[in-house]
DNA sequence: CTGGGGGATTAAAACGTTTCCACACGTCGG
DNA sequence: CCGACGTGTGGAAACGTTTTAATCCCCCAG
C-alpha cells in the first residue's frame, strides 16, 4: 500500500519532480549523472508510475481497445494474439471486449473504452452501422477496422478479400470435376458469409454454370454442431458433388456427419472449409481450406493504429486487403 | 475532440461540479429534480466520464487484469469468456495479458497492470514463484489465482482437482480392461501435467498395477502436432492398451496418427484426453475426456476478485477446488 | 417570532503526473 | 573581458474528477 510517488523519488535523488518525469519520458534531455541518481532512487523505492495521473495530464493513455465478435472462435483468438504481441512490444496495454455478436454489448464495451480514454480501438464491427464508431472518433479515439473493409477514406482498415476467397475456393472444387455444389454458411447477416457466397457464384459463372444452381444451406451459428445439422439436410435431400463451407467449424461438422452416414470424403463428395484453423489440418480427413493471415491481421492492424496515434502528422491511412490462400488437403484430393 | 467535462455539464445544468459527480456516483443523494436536469445535460453534451481522472482522485480503477499462459488454447479462451462476461456485467474493463509461457513476458505484463493501477489481477501463473505476485499485493492490487491452488491463505484461488482428474481418467481406462498404459504429457514443468500423472499412478496402484509401469511420453508443447509425434514413438515401440493424454490437443494428434497407422480406436487402443474442448466431441472418433468447468472458472474467479475489491471488510478468502467430470465417448467405448 | 435541525448543494482541496517557462551556470565567439 | 547562447534543472500550473467540510434554505418545534 506504499503509495510512492514521483515526489518521493525526487526527494531521495535530490532533484525536482520535473526532472524525474524527464528521466521517465525523455531520458536524453537529462544529464547522465543525474539520470543515474534518479534511476537508483526509482529502483530503491520500487516506484511505479501512476498511469492514470499520466494519462490525465498528458491527455492520452498507453492502452488500446480490442473489440471482437467471438473470443471463442480460433480465428479471433489468433488475431488477438497478434494484437497483444505488438501492443506489448510497444508498451501498450490491451483492453479486451467481446461483443458476442450483440450490438448492445458492443456498444457497452465501446462506452467502457471511451471512459478509459484508450488511445485507439481495433474492432471487428458486428453491425454495419458506422455511426457508433464515428462517435469514438469525435472523442479523439482512432479506430482501425479489422477483418472489415473501411467505412470511410480517413480511416485504416485491414481486411481479407472474401469475394476472391469464395471464388478461389469454388474454382478449386469445380476443378476437381464437381458440377453440383452446396454452400453451407452461417447467418447471411454476416458480411463474410455473403461475400464468400458472391465469390462462389462468380466462380460458377466463370465455369459456365448457372450461379442460381448454388444450393445454399444457412446455419444459425458457425459451429461444428450446426455443420452436422446442415449435412443432415444435404444427405436427406441428395448430396451434391462438392460442398463449400463458410468456415472450418462448419466444415468439420459436415465432415463428421458425412463420414457417419457412410459418405466418403473426398471420393463421394469433395469438401472444403475456410479460415484454415489448426484443426483443419489435424482432422482425420484433413481439410482443404482458405488460409487467412490471421495473426498478421492482428499485428498489422495494431501497427497501423499505433502509428496513427504516435505519428499523427506523418501517418497515412491505409486500406489493406489481403488475399487468402488455398491450402489443398485430403478432403479435396 | 470536444473535451466536455463535468464542469460543462454543471454549467449547463446550473449546478456545481460536485453535484454532477454525485449524480454519477450516488444518485440517491441528489434531489430528483436536479438529477433529471443533470442527466439531461449529460446526454445533451454527450459527456463521458474521464476514467483516469476518476481513478486518480478516487484511488482505485474500474479495470482488472487477466494474465493467461496461452490465449491460443481453447481452455483459456473459455476462461477469458467467463471473466469478460462478469466484468462487463459489473462495469469493469478487462486488460488482457498473454504470457505465452514466458516468465519474462508475464513480468512485463504484470508491470503494465501495476502502472494501470488495475483493481485486481486474475492470473494463471506460468511459474511457481509467488514473490512476483506478492509485489502486486504490496501495491494494493488483489490477486486471484485461476486454475492454480492458492499460494497463501489470505488469497482467493479457483482450481480444478488435477490429481482426482488423472485418477478418474485412468480408472476409466483400466475399467475398460486395459492393463498397459501410456501417459502422453506436455512439459513436466507444468503443474497440471505433473498432478494428472500423479493421479494416474494412484489409479494404477488402486487397480493393483505397479505405477512404475506407467509409460510417460513427454512432448515439448501441448499441441496436436506434438501428439502426432508422441504417437509415432508409441507405435514404433509397441502400443499399450490404453493412452491417457494430458490434454485434448495432444489426444487429437495421437488419435490422428494412430488412425493413419491403421490402429483402430477404441478396438485396438482406448484413448482419452483432458479438458473436453469442443473439438473433442466433434472429432471423427469422438474423444473421451475430462470436462472442467472452464467458463465457470473464469466467472467465479472474477466474482471473487470483484467481491474482494468492492467489499474488502466482509470478503472471505476462498480456495475453491472443482472436481472434473468424466465424459465418455467413442474413443473408450 | 425565533432558533435549531436536517436535507440539498457548493466551494475548494486534493490525487500524481506532465509541461511550459524561467533561471542558473558554464562556454564560446567577438 | 563581456555578452550571447545553450544545456540542464527547478517551480508551478494544469489535467478532470472525488470528497470533505461548510453553507444555504426551508420547515417545524418551542
Amino acid at each position: 500500500m506504499a503509495m510512492v510517488s514521483i515526489k518521493d523519488v525526487a526527494a531521495l535523488a535530490g532533484v525536482s519532480p520535473g526532472t524525474v518525469s524527464n528521466v521517465l519520458n525523455r531520458p536524453g534531455k537529462v544529464a547522465p549523472a543525474t539520470r543515474e541518481r534518479v534511476e537508483a532512487a526509482i529502483s530503491e523505492l520500487g516506484f511505479v508510475r501512476h498511469g492514470s495521473a499520466s494519462t490525465l495530464r498528458a491527455g492520452h493513455s498507453r492502452t488500446i481497445g480490442l473489440s471482437v465478435i467471438d473470443i471463442g472462435n480460433p480465428f479471433f483468438t489468433e488475431v488477438a494474439a497478434g494484437v497483444e504481441d505488438v501492443a506489448s512490444e510497444l508498451g501498450y496495454a490491451v483492453i479486451l471486449g467481446n461483443s458476442a455478436g450483440s450490438t448492445d454489448k458492443e456498444d457497452r464495451n465501446l462506452r467502457v473504452l471511451a471512459e478509459q480514454r484508450v488511445r485507439g480501438v481495433l474492432i471487428t464491427p458486428s453491425g454495419e452501422d458506422p455511426a457508433r464508431l464515428d462517435r469514438l472518433r469525435e472523442h479523439g479515439i482512432s479506430v482501425v477496422l479489422v477483418d472489415h473493409p473501411a467505412h470511410r477514406p480517413d480511416q485504416c482498415a485491414v481486411a481479407v478479400d472474401d469475394v476472391a476467397g469464395g471464388r478461389a475456393a469454388v474454382a478449386h472444387l469445380l476443378g476437381k470435376g464437381a458440377r453440383s455444389l452446396a454452400y453451407v454458411t452461417g447467418p447471411l447477416t454476416i458480411r463474410q458469409c455473403v461475400e464468400r457466397r458472391e465469390g462462389a457464384k462468380m466462380a460458377m459463372t466463370a465455369a459456365g454454370l448457372d450461379p442460381a444452381g448454388l444450393r445454399v444451406v444457412e446455419a444459425a451459428t458457425m459451429t461444428a454442431k450446426a455443420g452436422e445439422k446442415a449435412a443432415g439436410e444435404l444427405v436427406a435431400d441428395g448430396l451434391p458433388e462438392a460442398i463449400f463451407c463458410a468456415n472450418d467449424l462448419l466444415a468439420l461438422g459436415v465432415l463428421r456427419a458425412l463420414l457417419r452416414s457412410g459418405v466418403r470424403v473426398p471420393e463421394d463428395v469433395v469438401l472444403m472449409g475456410y479460415d484454415d484453423i489448426d484443426f483443419a489440418a489435424a482432422s482425420t480427413v484433413s481439410l482443404t481450406s482458405m488460409r487467412q493471415p490471421t495473426y498478421q491481421l492482428g499485428r498489422i492492424a495494431t501497427e497501423l493504429l499505433l502509428d496513427e496515434c504516435d505519428n499523427p502528422d506523418t501517418h497515412a491511412h491505409q486500406h489493406i486487403m489481403f488475399q487468402p490462400e488455398l491450402v489443398a488437403r485430403e478432403s479435396t484430393q
